[in-house]
DNA sequence: GCAAGATTCTGCATACCGTGCAAAAAAGCG
DNA sequence: CGCTTTTTTGCACGGTATGCAGAATCTTGC
């Protein structure tokens, strides 16, 4: 949805194809030989630069395997914060998530495998969760915001936060289950309605509902 | 709630001592010096044990600090899949993890430095967002055994389970913010209250619950 | 209490991870 | 082409993590 061209000068362009091509080098090794049987060497030689250089472009081999865009948190935090005041807060989380996941699924091929991959080696599982981790921080200040509620009062930006996550996690998670097969959109919104769905008894049986 | 005395021969008493020994060690010099200036040496010297001995015991120094209970996820999968047959899931869950948690909220004061140092190490956050993701993995399973529903078919059991924990995070999260000084359950039941009452309007404007 | 057997602890060797530093190489610029 | 700026690279060094074999310790049966 947004673009990938910016001020691109020669050496611009450089840097982002050694980026590119020590990502690629770290995914393929370590899809073939698991996570742990891949050294740093190997992904250096492959992507054909010193070992050393590997390290000012990834802090650790999770990272280069999974290549996250460092500005996400941020990015997810403007969006956030720009879409119409009035709106549903899990309705704008929604748009939100869902826009940007879906853009990481355009091609479908890629995605299926990285997600296949992510699921088989604890070490990226770990590295991937600490990310979601991060990520929902960032959300739940901007809801707070958004909400005008004191995230140190009230529970309910977080409760928010990570029901959408959640809901936006397990719809992607499925749909790389299905290969791709399934529109993540309609997956998304069966997600979001499973979640109202089962927990809306619980309202009458607690006893009200937490709400202006 | 639950007996921490079983077979102990003179060696499993001394085997749970050492154990004892380099996680104190581990949590008490990581919270001084930092994570990363605290070496295995340091932790091994002042826990009495020779570095080598310390990998026997912990596979990273994360675990060490941490301490996880290595058959959690066992244990909530059994004492989920013992309750009542007919019980709301999501109170199931809410039951099982309330307790296993409280449980660990005992001892207040560690409980909450605990949480402290957690939040300001990202190493032990990693750490900890993946052992929470494979304790969800082992829930939902045993969720999708209870509703006899295919965790390949439906997204419910996914939901469920990452709304409950979800929910339970963040309610000790918020424990630990105050210090301890709100119950825990009282928590609890407002993270929850919180969630249903937030997701109920969406059961509308989604078009119907996804239930039977 | 003691010898035989099982278990745990320890030191040593080895490979890999991750960072600071300074020189070499490459890119931009007049 | 020379000069500046940025990037790449090699080297050194300390920490992480595992296999292995012998020493130390616990258990058992007598």
């Amino acid at each position: 949805m947004s673009a990938t061209t910016e001020a691109t000068s020669h050496r611009e362009r450089k840097k982002r194809a050694t980026r590119q091509a020590i990502h690629e080098a770290a995914f393929e090794l370590v899809d073939q030989l698991g996570f742990s049987a891949t050294t740093i060497e190997a992904i250096s030689d492959r992507a054909g630069v010193a070992s050393r250089t590997f390290w000012s472009y990834y802090p650790s081999k999770e990272y280069a395997v999974l290549d996250r865009d460092p500005f996400l948190a941020e990015r997810l935090r403007d969006a956030l914060l720009t879409r119409p005041a009035d709106e549903d807060p899990v309705q704008a989380l929604r748009a939100v998530l869902e826009g940007y996941v879906g853009d990481r699924l355009v091609d479908s091929h890629k995605a299926v495998r990285r997600q296949a991959l992510v699921r088989r080696e604890p070490h990226l599982m770990a590295a991937l969760a600490a990310s979601f981790d991060e990520l929902e921080r960032a959300l739940v200040s901007a809801v707070a915001e958004r909400l005008g509620t004191d995230p140190a009062t009230s529970l309910r930006p977080s409760v928010l936060v990570m029901a959408a996550c959640g809901a936006c996690r397990v719809a992607q998670q499925k749909w790389a289950d299905e290969q791709g097969r399934r529109p993540f959109h309609g997956l998304v919104e069966e997600a979001f309605r499973e979640l109202a769905g089962e927990l809306t008894p619980m309202a009458a049986l607690s006893g009200g509902a937490g709400r202006r």
